[in-house]
DNA sequence: TTTTAATTGTGAAAATGATAACAATGTGAA
DNA sequence: TTCACATTGTTATCATTTTCACAATTAAAA
């Protein structure tokens, strides 16, 4: 399989998302402008990724709900499950655990890191809390993948060079600090501050 | 002024952010690919912005830190600084409170919005909390232009209509469920699951 | 049955964003 | 002083993403 635009797959997880709520709602088949107008984008955009994933849908009955959900999850999932880890169980660390966890079926944190003692060889919201010295003893026996850092931003980049030696292919970075990581593996920078200040700054725009 | 391109605006708020870093270890001035360096960008990027936003370096020298720090705070800043509400203040709402706060000097929360009584008409991390039929009346009287969401995703729709009509012009949406916004309001969608699931999909690729 | 109209699928154009390439320039070395 | 070269500023090119425009099709209405 070719690999999708990044736009075309954040979409296709909101796709599957509200198509879940629609299917739940009774109907079974659903026409490119409804889809666009829950997402509050275009039809075209719609129909472009759609076929960007090789589906079709029937003319004036629109796409096969059920059809659509499996393909998307073909795409986007593994059949046994993607497993994250998070590093760093703070404030933010904590909440995004709880928040996450249970929303995916086929991705969930398994794993989660910190140095305070406190919180190692602890469990919680489910998952057992390490210290961060068993990062790469953990994450290979485990076979995890996805790593979430929520950890102070000095502390980084040398996480990333341990992630990086156990086999993690992908990060998502809540830090505020700009990581330096290998090609193979994919990083999304995920920096809240950032984001407001761009708010802010459309707003004093308008 | 022109209106700066999405990414530059976002580039520029993370300038900012390494060169404080830069000047307080005794810096005055920074070649591009420094700065390019420090958040892994490429030298051209870093003086294609810094042409949009019409600073010049000096030849040789690079780029004066400390005007270049003035510039992009003139470009981002309001000068008394732009306020902020959050509404939902569960598990993820407070820690983003927390977190935030403190980290911009020209922009804050400086008040929070919940239903629940056991928490609104209390103070949470210095930030009074109020019952969110008090939306409109707290964020016209403040004068707060930006909102951060993180209430229940199917309280959210109600909510967007009242935040437009108090005046705000800045939505950071943390619900999963996309928002439909007046144009003149600025939305950020910043839906972790998505971005999850997009990393998932590209590890599950390579 | 024929017509109408709604909807899909897609090539082409437009917009946005990133990179390449290089002329201009002035600093420091010789 | 002159020369070499590091660095900026910018134009042109390339890549990605979105939108436009419209032919093709077929379900339902007449």
């Amino acid at each position: 399989m070719i690999t999708l635009p990044e736009k075309t797959v954040e979409r296709l997880c909101k796709y599957r998302r509200v198509l879940y709520n629609t299917i739940s709602a009774g109907k079974q088949h659903i026409f490119s402008h409804e889809l666009a107008n829950l997402l509050q984008i275009t039809p075209v955009q719609v129909r472009r990724d759609i076929m960007l994933i090789g589906y079709s849908g029937t003319l004036r009955k629109g796409y096969d709900i059920k059809d659509l959900i499996s393909l998307i999850g073909n795409i986007l999932d593994t059949p046994e499950g993607q497993k994250a880890a998070i590093i760093g169980l703070g404030n933010l660390g904590s909440s995004i655990l709880t928040y996450f966890n249970g929303k995916r079926a086929k991705l969930s944190i398994i794993a989660a890191f910190d140095i305070d003692p406190q919180k190692t060889n602890r469990v919680f919201g489910g998952v057992q809390c390490y210290p961060v010295d068993r990062l790469e003893e953990v994450i290979k026996a485990q076979g995890i993948r996805l790593a979430i850092l929520t950890v102070p931003a000095n502390q980084s980049p040398d996480i990333v060079e341990v992630l990086a030696m156990s086999g993690v292919k992908g990060i998502m970075n809540f830090t505020p600090k700009a990581l330096h990581v290998p090609d193979n593996i994919y990083l999304e920078e995920y920096d809240m501050v950032t984001s407001m200040e761009k708010v802010a700054y459309f707003i004093k725009q308008n």
